[in-house]
DNA sequence: ACATTATATTGTTTAATAGTATATTGACTT
DNA sequence: AAGTCAATATACTATTAAACAATATAATGT
C-alpha cells in the first residue's frame, strides 16, 4: 500500500485540528481558572466570580467562549445559571494539568 | 485567617498562567504533530520533514519554539540533529490529547 | 561543494483583550 | 401587573499583538 503514509497524514492532521481547537481554547488564564472550578462540580456565575475575582463582562464573555466551544453546560436554576463540564476531553486536560501545574514536587523518589 | 482566599488566588493565578503557557506553545498543529512523533522517540529533523510533510523553514522555526519553550532537546550526530521530550508536563499533555482524540472511539459500553 | 539545519526578514492577516455601556431574565414587592 | 432589583449576557469599540507564510541567506559538518 503506497497511499498509507499520506492517508495516515491526514487523519493526524484532522486529529491534531481538532485537539488545537480545544487546546487553544484552554489556553486563557481566565478561562483555564474557570474550568478548574468547574470540573470540581456545578458552580453558578456569582460563585465564579467571587472565588477568582473576574469582572463580570469578562467572566461572562469567557463563560460563553467555553460555552461555544461545548465545553460546559448549563442550567437555571431561579436567577442563577450553573455551569458544569460537558466535555470529556476537556475534564481529561484539565486534570492532568492540575496534575502537573498543581501538584506538590516531590523532588525526591517516591518510597 | 481571613487571607486564605486571597493567597491561595495568587498561587491559582500563577500555576494558571504557567499552564497557559503551555499549552499555548501546544496550540498549533505543526508543532503538535512534531510532539507526537519526538513522544514516540527521538527523531532528526529530515526524519520529521518526511513523516509530516512540513516545508523546511517553518519546520525548524517550530522546532524553534519548542527549544525555546523547554519542550524538547536536541543532539547532535554528525550532520543530523535529533530532537527528543525534555519536557514531563509536556509529554503527559500529549498522551492525554492523543488518547483523547486519536484512539478509536468505542460508542458502545466496555464489557 | 554539498547536505542538513537554523535564522533573518518581511508582509499580511488574524484575533486576543479590556473596557464601557446596555439588554435580558427572573424574583419580589406592592 | 407594574415596578424594581439582582444576576447574567451581549454589543461595541479600540488597542495591541502576534501568528503565519514565504523567501532568502547563514552556519555547520562531511
Amino acid at each position: 500500500m503506497v497511499t498509507t503514509v499520506e492517508i495516515d497524514l491526514d487523519t493526524m492532521r484532522a486529529s491534531a485540528s481538532r485537539a488545537c481547537g480545544m487546546l487553544k481554547t484552554l489556553s486563557n488564564p481566565d478561562r483555564l481558572l474557570l474550568l478548574c472550578q468547574i470540573s470540581q462540580g456545578e458552580r453558578c456565575v456569582s460563585e465564579l466570580e467571587e472565588a477568582l475575582d473576574i469582572r463580570q463582562p469578562t467572566l461572562s464573555q469567557q463563560l460563553g467562549v467555553l460555552r461555544d466551544e461545548g465545553l460546559v453546560s448549563t442550567r437555571r436554576d431561579g436567577k442563577h445559571i450553573y455551569y458544569s463540564m460537558a466535555s470529556k476531553e476537556a475534564l481529561a486536560v484539565i486534570q492532568v494539568m492540575y496534575d502537573q501545574f498543581c501538584q506538590a514536587k516531590p523532588k525526591r523518589a517516591r518510597r
